[in-house]
DNA sequence: ACAAAAGTGTTTTATTTACACCCATGA
DNA sequence: TCATGGGTGTAAATAAAACACTTTTGT
Protein backbone atom coordinates (compact mmCIF):
# COMPACT_ATOMS: atom_id res chain seq x y z
CA UNK A 1 0.00 0.00 0.00
CA UNK A 2 1.40 3.11 -0.89
CA UNK A 3 0.95 6.61 1.35
CA UNK A 4 -2.61 7.21 1.98
CA UNK A 5 -2.63 10.58 0.57
CA UNK A 6 -2.04 9.25 -3.05
CA UNK A 7 -6.25 8.45 -2.35
CA UNK A 8 -7.73 11.29 -1.14
CA UNK A 9 -7.91 12.64 -4.66
CA UNK A 10 -11.74 11.44 -5.68
CA UNK A 11 -14.64 13.35 -5.74
CA UNK A 12 -18.30 12.10 -4.69
CA UNK A 13 -21.23 13.35 -6.52
CA UNK A 14 -24.95 12.18 -5.77
CA UNK A 15 -27.30 12.27 -8.70
CA UNK A 16 -30.84 12.29 -8.01
CA UNK A 17 -33.28 10.56 -10.13
CA UNK A 18 -36.69 12.76 -9.33
CA UNK A 19 -40.07 10.57 -10.31
CA UNK A 20 -42.84 12.19 -10.91
CA UNK A 21 -46.76 10.43 -12.14
CA UNK A 22 -48.82 12.26 -14.28
CA UNK A 23 -51.86 10.78 -15.57
CA UNK A 24 -50.59 7.96 -16.68
CA UNK A 25 -47.47 8.64 -17.55
CA UNK A 26 -43.91 8.20 -15.48
CA UNK A 27 -41.77 11.19 -15.63
CA UNK A 28 -38.05 11.92 -14.22
CA UNK A 29 -36.93 15.41 -13.68
CA UNK A 30 -33.85 16.31 -15.98
CA UNK A 31 -31.88 19.31 -16.38
CA UNK A 32 -30.25 20.95 -19.46
CA UNK A 33 -26.55 20.84 -18.83
CA UNK A 34 -25.22 24.76 -19.00
CA UNK A 35 -21.57 23.80 -19.04
CA UNK A 36 -18.68 21.47 -20.25
CA UNK A 37 -18.82 18.32 -19.90
CA UNK A 38 -21.69 17.64 -22.27
CA UNK A 39 -23.27 21.05 -22.37
CA UNK A 40 -26.76 21.43 -23.40
CA UNK A 41 -27.77 17.59 -23.21
CA UNK A 42 -30.22 16.98 -20.92
CA UNK A 43 -28.97 15.13 -17.34
CA UNK A 44 -29.75 13.90 -14.14
CA UNK A 45 -29.55 16.85 -11.69
CA UNK A 46 -26.97 16.07 -9.30
CA UNK A 47 -23.70 17.94 -7.72
CA UNK A 48 -21.14 16.85 -5.68
CA UNK A 49 -21.15 15.80 -2.07
CA UNK A 50 -19.85 18.54 0.30
CA UNK A 51 -16.52 17.45 2.25
CA UNK A 52 -18.15 17.24 5.60
CA UNK A 53 -21.72 16.53 3.95
CA UNK A 54 -23.56 12.81 4.65
CA UNK A 55 -24.67 11.57 1.09
CA UNK A 56 -28.11 11.13 2.53
CA UNK A 57 -28.04 15.29 3.23
CA UNK A 58 -26.73 15.93 -0.22
CA UNK A 59 -29.55 13.66 -2.28
CA UNK A 60 -31.72 16.04 -0.54
CA UNK A 61 -29.59 19.39 -1.21
CA UNK A 62 -30.45 18.84 -4.75
CA UNK A 63 -33.79 18.08 -4.71
CA UNK A 64 -34.74 20.80 -2.25
CA UNK A 65 -32.66 23.07 -4.53
CA UNK A 66 -34.62 22.25 -7.60
CA UNK A 67 -37.80 21.95 -5.90
CA UNK A 68 -37.91 23.41 -2.73
CA UNK A 69 -39.90 20.10 -1.53
CA UNK A 70 -38.15 18.45 1.20
CA UNK A 71 -39.35 14.72 2.93
CA UNK A 72 -39.84 13.05 0.35
CA UNK A 73 -39.31 9.58 -0.32
CA UNK A 74 -35.87 8.93 -0.70
CA UNK A 75 -33.94 5.51 -1.78
CA UNK A 76 -30.24 4.68 -2.62
CA UNK A 77 -30.02 2.99 -5.66
CA UNK A 78 -26.30 2.52 -6.21
CA UNK A 79 -23.00 3.62 -6.69
CA UNK A 80 -21.63 4.03 -10.04
CA UNK A 81 -17.42 4.78 -10.16
CA UNK A 82 -16.54 3.81 -13.83
CA UNK A 83 -13.03 5.58 -13.73
CA UNK A 84 -13.92 7.44 -17.52
CA UNK A 85 -17.42 8.28 -16.51
CA UNK A 86 -16.06 11.67 -15.62
CA UNK A 87 -13.65 13.67 -17.68
CA UNK A 88 -12.54 16.26 -15.20
CA UNK A 89 -11.01 13.76 -12.55
CA UNK A 90 -12.15 10.60 -10.65
CA UNK A 91 -15.43 10.92 -9.67
CA UNK A 92 -17.42 8.36 -8.04
CA UNK A 93 -21.30 8.84 -7.75
CA UNK A 94 -24.11 7.54 -5.57
CA UNK A 95 -27.37 7.45 -7.34
CA UNK A 96 -30.91 7.98 -5.22
CA UNK A 97 -34.25 7.95 -6.89
CA UNK A 98 -37.19 9.95 -5.07
CA UNK A 99 -40.88 9.74 -5.24
CA UNK A 100 -42.60 13.26 -5.36
CA UNK A 101 -45.76 14.31 -6.09
CA UNK A 102 -45.44 16.03 -9.26
CA UNK A 103 -48.99 18.67 -8.38
CA UNK A 104 -47.13 20.01 -5.38
CA UNK A 105 -44.38 21.39 -6.81
CA UNK A 106 -43.39 23.80 -9.81
CA UNK A 107 -39.52 23.32 -10.56
CA UNK A 108 -37.84 25.80 -10.87
CA UNK A 109 -34.18 27.12 -12.47
CA UNK A 110 -31.98 26.96 -9.69
CA UNK A 111 -28.01 27.25 -9.45
CA UNK A 112 -27.82 23.28 -11.14
CA UNK A 113 -29.60 24.45 -13.79
CA UNK A 114 -30.97 27.02 -16.19
CA UNK A 115 -33.68 24.89 -17.93
CA UNK A 116 -35.16 21.95 -15.80
CA UNK A 117 -38.30 19.71 -16.86
CA UNK A 118 -40.21 16.76 -16.42
CA UNK A 119 -39.66 14.20 -19.31
CA UNK A 120 -41.58 11.15 -19.57
CA UNK A 121 -39.33 8.13 -18.79
CA UNK A 122 -40.15 6.23 -21.58
CA UNK A 123 -39.13 8.87 -24.45
CA UNK A 124 -35.56 9.07 -23.42
CA UNK A 125 -33.15 6.97 -24.41
CA UNK A 126 -29.97 9.08 -24.15
CA UNK A 127 -28.39 11.31 -21.10
CA UNK A 128 -25.13 13.09 -20.40
CA UNK A 129 -22.31 11.12 -18.64
CA UNK A 130 -24.04 7.59 -17.69
CA UNK A 131 -27.05 8.98 -16.83
CA UNK A 132 -29.22 6.91 -19.03
CA UNK A 133 -28.03 3.32 -17.23
CA UNK A 134 -27.95 5.38 -13.66
CA UNK A 135 -32.00 6.20 -14.73
CA UNK A 136 -32.61 2.51 -16.10
CA UNK A 137 -31.18 1.24 -12.56
CA UNK A 138 -33.17 3.42 -10.66
CA UNK A 139 -36.22 2.56 -12.22
CA UNK A 140 -35.84 -0.89 -12.14
CA UNK A 141 -35.14 -0.89 -8.61
CA UNK A 142 -38.57 1.32 -8.48
CA UNK A 143 -40.59 -1.49 -10.31
CA UNK A 144 -39.34 -3.93 -7.92
CA UNK A 145 -40.15 -2.09 -4.33
CA UNK A 146 -43.34 -1.06 -5.69
CA UNK A 147 -44.29 -3.92 -5.28
CA UNK A 148 -42.77 -4.40 -2.06
CA UNK A 149 -43.40 -1.34 -0.38
CA UNK A 150 -46.08 1.05 0.22
CA UNK A 151 -44.47 3.80 -1.88
CA UNK A 152 -46.79 4.36 -4.55
CA UNK A 153 -48.55 6.65 -2.22
CA UNK A 154 -45.66 9.07 -2.90
CA UNK A 155 -46.47 9.92 -6.22
CA UNK A 156 -50.11 10.51 -5.94
CA UNK A 157 -51.93 13.73 -4.41
CA UNK A 158 -52.84 12.75 -0.82
CA UNK A 159 -56.29 12.41 -1.83
CA UNK A 160 -56.70 9.70 -4.87
CA UNK A 161 -59.18 7.43 -5.95
CA UNK A 162 -58.88 3.58 -6.38
CA UNK A 163 -58.29 4.25 -10.60
CA UNK A 164 -55.55 6.33 -9.94
CA UNK A 165 -53.85 4.49 -8.04
CA UNK A 166 -54.56 1.33 -10.53
CA UNK A 167 -53.26 3.11 -13.04
CA UNK A 168 -49.84 4.25 -11.08
CA UNK A 169 -49.25 0.78 -10.66
CA UNK A 170 -49.92 -0.42 -14.08
CA UNK A 171 -48.01 2.73 -15.52
CA UNK A 172 -44.85 1.42 -13.85
CA UNK A 173 -44.72 -2.06 -13.64
CA UNK A 174 -46.35 -2.23 -17.46
CA UNK A 175 -48.53 -4.72 -16.90
CA UNK A 176 -52.48 -3.75 -16.75
CA UNK A 177 -54.54 -5.16 -13.67
CA UNK A 178 -57.76 -6.70 -13.51
CA UNK A 179 -60.16 -3.76 -11.83
CA UNK A 180 -62.11 -5.71 -9.62
CA UNK A 181 -59.10 -7.97 -8.00
CA UNK A 182 -57.27 -4.98 -7.73
CA UNK A 183 -59.70 -3.27 -5.42
CA UNK A 184 -59.63 -6.49 -3.87
CA UNK A 185 -56.38 -6.80 -2.74
CA UNK A 186 -55.70 -3.51 -2.11
CA UNK A 187 -59.18 -3.30 0.42
CA UNK A 188 -58.07 -6.66 2.16
CA UNK A 189 -54.39 -4.68 3.19
CA UNK A 190 -56.64 -2.52 5.46
CA UNK A 191 -54.29 0.59 4.96
CA UNK A 192 -55.96 3.07 2.84
CA UNK A 193 -58.55 5.32 4.38
CA UNK A 194 -61.97 5.90 3.00
CA UNK A 195 -62.38 9.62 3.44
CA UNK A 196 -66.06 9.72 2.29
CA UNK A 197 -65.60 11.86 0.01
CA UNK A 198 -66.27 12.30 -3.81
CA UNK A 199 -63.69 13.82 -6.94
CA UNK A 200 -66.12 16.71 -8.36
CA UNK A 201 -66.44 17.95 -11.87
CA UNK A 202 -66.06 14.70 -13.70
CA UNK A 203 -68.61 14.03 -16.20
CA UNK A 204 -68.96 10.45 -15.04
CA UNK A 205 -69.97 8.65 -11.60
CA UNK A 206 -67.67 11.06 -9.17
CA UNK A 207 -65.15 8.01 -7.62
CA UNK A 208 -64.43 8.06 -3.90
CA UNK A 209 -61.57 9.58 -2.54
CA UNK A 210 -58.88 7.85 -0.43
CA UNK A 211 -55.97 8.30 1.94
CA UNK A 212 -52.81 6.41 2.70
CA UNK A 213 -53.00 5.50 6.24
CA UNK A 214 -49.61 5.36 7.99
CA UNK A 215 -51.03 4.30 11.34
CA UNK A 216 -53.32 1.38 9.75
CA UNK A 217 -49.89 0.40 8.02
CA UNK A 218 -47.81 0.22 11.04
CA UNK A 219 -50.63 -1.42 12.73
CA UNK A 220 -50.99 -4.26 10.05
CA UNK A 221 -47.25 -4.87 9.79
CA UNK A 222 -47.04 -5.50 13.76
CA UNK A 223 -49.70 -8.11 13.12
CA UNK A 224 -47.71 -9.62 9.82
CA UNK A 225 -48.98 -7.99 7.19
CA UNK A 226 -46.35 -7.79 4.69
CA UNK A 227 -47.08 -5.44 1.67
CA UNK A 228 -47.79 -6.91 -1.65
CA UNK A 229 -48.97 -6.11 -5.11
CA UNK B 1 -19.43 25.96 -6.40
CA UNK B 2 -16.42 26.69 -5.35
CA UNK B 3 -13.70 25.30 -6.94
CA UNK B 4 -13.59 21.88 -7.56
CA UNK B 5 -10.62 21.54 -6.17
CA UNK B 6 -11.77 21.65 -3.19
CA UNK B 7 -13.87 18.26 -3.94
CA UNK B 8 -11.33 15.79 -5.11
CA UNK B 9 -10.16 14.94 -1.28
CA UNK B 10 -12.48 11.74 -0.72
CA UNK B 11 -10.87 8.31 -0.61
CA UNK B 12 -13.10 5.66 -1.95
CA UNK B 13 -12.99 2.31 -0.57
CA UNK B 14 -14.57 -1.10 -1.05
CA UNK B 15 -15.69 -3.70 1.68
CA UNK B 16 -16.73 -7.15 1.00
CA UNK B 17 -18.85 -9.35 3.03
CA UNK B 18 -17.43 -12.52 2.13
CA UNK B 19 -20.38 -15.15 2.57
CA UNK B 20 -19.59 -18.98 2.86
CA UNK B 21 -21.66 -21.76 4.21
CA UNK B 22 -20.54 -25.11 6.31
CA UNK B 23 -23.34 -27.09 7.63
CA UNK B 24 -25.67 -25.38 8.70
CA UNK B 25 -23.89 -22.34 9.68
CA UNK B 26 -23.58 -19.01 7.42
CA UNK B 27 -20.03 -17.47 7.79
CA UNK B 28 -18.32 -14.31 7.23
CA UNK B 29 -14.51 -14.16 5.90
CA UNK B 30 -13.35 -11.51 8.17
CA UNK B 31 -9.90 -10.16 9.19
CA UNK B 32 -8.34 -9.21 12.75
CA UNK B 33 -7.18 -5.18 12.21
CA UNK B 34 -3.21 -4.91 12.67
CA UNK B 35 -2.71 -1.24 12.65
CA UNK B 36 -4.74 1.83 14.37
CA UNK B 37 -7.81 2.69 14.16
CA UNK B 38 -9.64 -0.30 15.64
CA UNK B 39 -5.99 -2.63 16.00
CA UNK B 40 -7.27 -5.93 17.34
CA UNK B 41 -10.59 -5.99 16.29
CA UNK B 42 -12.59 -8.07 13.92
CA UNK B 43 -13.60 -6.00 10.41
CA UNK B 44 -14.44 -6.94 7.00
CA UNK B 45 -11.76 -6.98 4.31
CA UNK B 46 -11.86 -4.22 2.43
CA UNK B 47 -9.42 -1.61 0.80
CA UNK B 48 -9.00 1.98 -0.65
CA UNK B 49 -10.02 1.99 -4.09
CA UNK B 50 -6.95 2.27 -6.65
CA UNK B 51 -7.10 5.53 -8.85
CA UNK B 52 -8.01 4.06 -11.83
CA UNK B 53 -9.55 0.94 -10.56
CA UNK B 54 -13.08 0.03 -11.10
CA UNK B 55 -15.14 -0.12 -7.78
CA UNK B 56 -15.81 -3.85 -8.58
CA UNK B 57 -12.32 -5.18 -9.75
CA UNK B 58 -11.55 -3.72 -6.40
CA UNK B 59 -14.04 -6.11 -4.88
CA UNK B 60 -12.39 -8.86 -6.72
CA UNK B 61 -8.91 -7.83 -5.72
CA UNK B 62 -9.67 -8.06 -1.99
CA UNK B 63 -11.35 -11.17 -2.68
CA UNK B 64 -8.80 -13.35 -4.61
CA UNK B 65 -6.00 -11.87 -2.36
CA UNK B 66 -7.65 -13.02 0.61
CA UNK B 67 -8.50 -16.29 -0.89
CA UNK B 68 -6.86 -16.88 -4.21
CA UNK B 69 -10.02 -17.34 -6.00
CA UNK B 70 -11.88 -15.23 -8.78
CA UNK B 71 -15.04 -15.17 -10.95
CA UNK B 72 -17.33 -15.81 -7.77
CA UNK B 73 -20.97 -14.03 -7.40
CA UNK B 74 -20.43 -10.65 -6.46
CA UNK B 75 -22.81 -8.00 -5.80
CA UNK B 76 -23.34 -4.59 -4.80
CA UNK B 77 -25.20 -3.87 -1.38
CA UNK B 78 -24.92 -0.12 -0.70
CA UNK B 79 -22.29 2.87 -0.24
CA UNK B 80 -21.70 4.18 3.00
CA UNK B 81 -20.73 7.79 3.51
CA UNK B 82 -20.88 8.85 7.05
CA UNK B 83 -18.73 12.24 7.37
CA UNK B 84 -17.23 10.58 10.73
CA UNK B 85 -17.22 6.95 9.89
CA UNK B 86 -13.04 6.92 8.92
CA UNK B 87 -11.06 9.05 11.84
CA UNK B 88 -7.84 9.46 9.29
CA UNK B 89 -10.85 11.59 6.51
CA UNK B 90 -13.60 11.14 4.83
CA UNK B 91 -13.52 7.88 3.33
CA UNK B 92 -17.08 6.73 1.43
CA UNK B 93 -17.59 2.92 1.22
CA UNK B 94 -19.22 0.83 -0.96
CA UNK B 95 -19.97 -2.74 0.31
CA UNK B 96 -20.56 -5.66 -1.59
CA UNK B 97 -21.19 -9.12 -1.03
CA UNK B 98 -19.77 -12.26 -2.34
CA UNK B 99 -20.83 -16.32 -2.15
CA UNK B 100 -17.91 -18.41 -2.18
CA UNK B 101 -17.79 -22.65 -1.72
CA UNK B 102 -16.12 -22.52 1.09
CA UNK B 103 -14.42 -25.90 1.27
CA UNK B 104 -12.79 -24.51 -2.28
CA UNK B 105 -10.19 -22.35 -0.57
CA UNK B 106 -8.26 -21.82 2.60
CA UNK B 107 -8.25 -17.96 3.16
CA UNK B 108 -4.85 -17.03 3.96
CA UNK B 109 -3.26 -13.89 6.08
CA UNK B 110 -1.82 -11.59 3.44
CA UNK B 111 -0.94 -7.56 3.19
CA UNK B 112 -4.57 -6.90 4.62
CA UNK B 113 -4.51 -8.92 7.54
CA UNK B 114 -2.23 -11.25 9.73
CA UNK B 115 -5.45 -13.25 11.29
CA UNK B 116 -8.12 -13.54 9.26
CA UNK B 117 -10.81 -16.23 10.26
CA UNK B 118 -14.29 -17.80 9.07
CA UNK B 119 -16.89 -16.51 11.32
CA UNK B 120 -20.66 -17.43 12.10
CA UNK B 121 -22.50 -14.75 11.30
CA UNK B 122 -25.23 -15.18 14.54
CA UNK B 123 -22.31 -15.03 16.80
CA UNK B 124 -21.32 -11.27 15.64
CA UNK B 125 -22.53 -8.38 17.40
CA UNK B 126 -19.48 -5.68 16.58
CA UNK B 127 -17.06 -5.27 14.23
CA UNK B 128 -14.58 -1.96 13.44
CA UNK B 129 -15.94 0.78 12.09
CA UNK B 130 -19.41 0.76 10.88
CA UNK B 131 -18.88 -2.74 9.55
CA UNK B 132 -21.15 -4.26 11.65
CA UNK B 133 -23.96 -1.91 9.75
CA UNK B 134 -22.71 -2.71 6.71
CA UNK B 135 -22.78 -6.78 7.71
CA UNK B 136 -26.21 -6.49 8.37
CA UNK B 137 -27.44 -5.03 5.09
CA UNK B 138 -25.51 -7.21 2.94
CA UNK B 139 -27.06 -10.54 4.80
CA UNK B 140 -30.78 -8.66 4.17
CA UNK B 141 -29.88 -8.55 0.74
CA UNK B 142 -28.40 -11.84 0.79
CA UNK B 143 -31.75 -12.85 2.20
CA UNK B 144 -34.36 -11.33 -0.31
CA UNK B 145 -31.76 -12.03 -3.18
CA UNK B 146 -31.30 -16.04 -2.09
CA UNK B 147 -35.29 -16.28 -2.89
CA UNK B 148 -34.65 -14.37 -6.17
CA UNK B 149 -32.11 -15.31 -7.70
CA UNK B 150 -30.23 -19.03 -7.97
CA UNK B 151 -27.25 -18.06 -6.11
CA UNK B 152 -28.06 -20.50 -3.32
CA UNK B 153 -25.57 -22.53 -5.65
CA UNK B 154 -22.76 -20.97 -5.06
CA UNK B 155 -22.58 -21.04 -1.36
CA UNK B 156 -22.58 -25.29 -1.83
CA UNK B 157 -20.18 -27.58 -3.63
CA UNK B 158 -20.36 -28.14 -7.37
CA UNK B 159 -22.45 -31.27 -6.17
CA UNK B 160 -24.49 -31.44 -3.92
CA UNK B 161 -27.74 -33.03 -2.17
CA UNK B 162 -31.32 -31.59 -2.32
CA UNK B 163 -30.47 -31.97 1.72
CA UNK B 164 -27.78 -29.91 1.80
CA UNK B 165 -29.82 -27.40 -0.68
CA UNK B 166 -32.83 -27.43 1.72
CA UNK B 167 -30.55 -26.59 4.86
CA UNK B 168 -28.69 -23.67 3.16
CA UNK B 169 -32.17 -22.02 2.53
CA UNK B 170 -33.58 -22.46 5.86
CA UNK B 171 -30.28 -21.50 7.60
CA UNK B 172 -30.14 -18.19 5.57
CA UNK B 173 -33.63 -17.40 5.24
CA UNK B 174 -34.18 -18.84 8.92
CA UNK B 175 -37.22 -20.69 8.86
CA UNK B 176 -37.58 -24.60 8.38
CA UNK B 177 -39.07 -25.78 5.57
CA UNK B 178 -41.01 -28.93 4.79
CA UNK B 179 -39.05 -31.30 2.88
CA UNK B 180 -41.46 -33.10 -0.14
CA UNK B 181 -42.83 -29.17 -0.74
CA UNK B 182 -39.26 -28.31 -1.16
CA UNK B 183 -37.71 -31.01 -3.30
CA UNK B 184 -41.46 -31.16 -5.38
CA UNK B 185 -40.54 -26.72 -6.18
CA UNK B 186 -37.10 -27.36 -6.88
CA UNK B 187 -37.69 -30.46 -9.24
CA UNK B 188 -40.27 -28.57 -11.07
CA UNK B 189 -37.88 -25.73 -12.20
CA UNK B 190 -35.78 -27.99 -14.01
CA UNK B 191 -32.71 -25.92 -13.64
CA UNK B 192 -30.61 -28.75 -11.56
CA UNK B 193 -29.52 -31.61 -12.86
CA UNK B 194 -29.31 -35.16 -11.73
CA UNK B 195 -25.71 -36.65 -12.09
CA UNK B 196 -26.97 -40.06 -11.13
CA UNK B 197 -24.07 -40.18 -8.24
CA UNK B 198 -24.68 -40.47 -4.18
CA UNK B 199 -22.69 -39.61 -1.75
CA UNK B 200 -20.17 -42.25 -0.45
CA UNK B 201 -19.38 -43.12 3.20
CA UNK B 202 -22.20 -42.14 5.00
CA UNK B 203 -23.86 -44.19 7.77
CA UNK B 204 -27.59 -43.87 5.87
CA UNK B 205 -29.05 -44.14 2.35
CA UNK B 206 -26.16 -42.61 0.54
CA UNK B 207 -28.23 -39.30 -1.23
CA UNK B 208 -28.26 -38.51 -5.37
CA UNK B 209 -25.58 -35.96 -6.08
CA UNK B 210 -27.41 -33.03 -8.09
CA UNK B 211 -25.71 -30.04 -10.20
CA UNK B 212 -26.69 -26.45 -10.68
CA UNK B 213 -27.20 -25.75 -14.54
CA UNK B 214 -26.60 -22.76 -15.96
CA UNK B 215 -27.78 -24.05 -19.30
CA UNK B 216 -31.20 -24.92 -18.28
CA UNK B 217 -31.49 -22.19 -15.86
CA UNK B 218 -31.32 -20.10 -19.09
CA UNK B 219 -33.37 -21.66 -20.93
CA UNK B 220 -35.91 -21.60 -18.44
CA UNK B 221 -35.72 -18.11 -18.03
CA UNK B 222 -36.69 -18.55 -21.61
CA UNK B 223 -39.25 -19.63 -21.45
CA UNK B 224 -40.65 -17.12 -18.50
CA UNK B 225 -39.78 -18.87 -15.71
CA UNK B 226 -38.96 -16.90 -12.99
CA UNK B 227 -36.84 -18.51 -9.77
CA UNK B 228 -38.85 -18.31 -6.04
CA UNK B 229 -38.26 -19.78 -3.05
C1' DA C 1 -31.00 -55.51 13.99
C1' DC C 2 -30.54 -50.83 14.77
C1' DA C 3 -29.75 -45.96 13.81
C1' DA C 4 -29.87 -42.33 10.51
C1' DA C 5 -31.04 -39.86 6.82
C1' DA C 6 -33.14 -40.53 1.85
C1' DG C 7 -36.90 -40.67 -0.84
C1' DT C 8 -41.71 -40.40 -2.30
C1' DG C 9 -47.98 -38.74 -3.29
C1' DT C 10 -52.24 -37.36 -2.00
C1' DT C 11 -55.60 -34.46 0.20
C1' DT C 12 -56.92 -30.06 2.02
C1' DT C 13 -56.73 -25.32 2.11
C1' DA C 14 -55.72 -20.79 0.48
C1' DT C 15 -54.80 -17.78 -3.28
C1' DT C 16 -55.34 -16.12 -7.74
C1' DT C 17 -57.66 -15.51 -11.86
C1' DA C 18 -61.42 -14.72 -14.95
C1' DC C 19 -65.40 -12.45 -15.94
C1' DA C 20 -70.24 -8.67 -16.86
C1' DC C 21 -73.52 -5.66 -15.44
C1' DC C 22 -75.76 -1.61 -13.13
C1' DC C 23 -74.76 3.24 -11.18
C1' DA C 24 -74.08 8.28 -10.86
C1' DT C 25 -72.76 12.27 -13.00
C1' DG C 26 -72.02 16.15 -16.72
C1' DA C 27 -72.80 17.44 -21.17
C1' DT D 1 -80.58 10.45 -23.23
C1' DC D 2 -76.03 9.52 -23.97
C1' DA D 3 -71.19 8.94 -22.92
C1' DT D 4 -68.00 8.08 -19.36
C1' DG D 5 -65.76 5.95 -15.91
C1' DG D 6 -67.27 3.99 -10.91
C1' DG D 7 -68.44 0.31 -8.40
C1' DT D 8 -69.49 -4.57 -7.17
C1' DG D 9 -69.41 -10.75 -6.35
C1' DT D 10 -68.95 -15.50 -7.63
C1' DA D 11 -67.11 -19.59 -9.63
C1' DA D 12 -63.08 -22.07 -11.51
C1' DA D 13 -58.34 -22.93 -11.59
C1' DT D 14 -54.00 -22.92 -9.58
C1' DA D 15 -50.70 -22.98 -6.03
C1' DA D 16 -49.37 -23.85 -1.31
C1' DA D 17 -49.54 -26.43 2.84
C1' DA D 18 -49.98 -30.41 5.67
C1' DC D 19 -48.79 -34.87 6.44
C1' DA D 20 -46.19 -40.59 7.37
C1' DC D 21 -44.18 -44.40 5.90
C1' DT D 22 -40.66 -47.32 3.26
C1' DT D 23 -35.74 -47.60 1.63
C1' DT D 24 -30.79 -48.00 1.87
C1' DT D 25 -26.63 -47.85 3.93
C1' DG D 26 -22.94 -48.34 7.93
C1' DT D 27 -22.13 -49.90 12.39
Amino acid sequence: MTNSREYFKSAISVDNVIFGFDDGDLKVLLIKRGEEPFMGDWALPGDLVLLEEELEDAANRILFDLTAISNVYLEQVGTFGGVKRHPKGRVITVAYFSLVNKNKLSPKASLFAKEIEWVSVKSIDYLAFDHFEIMNDCLAQLKQNLKLKPIGFELLPEQFTLTELQLLYETVIGESLDKRNFRKKISKMGIIKDLNKYQTGVAHRPARLFCFDEEMYRRAVDEGFTFEI
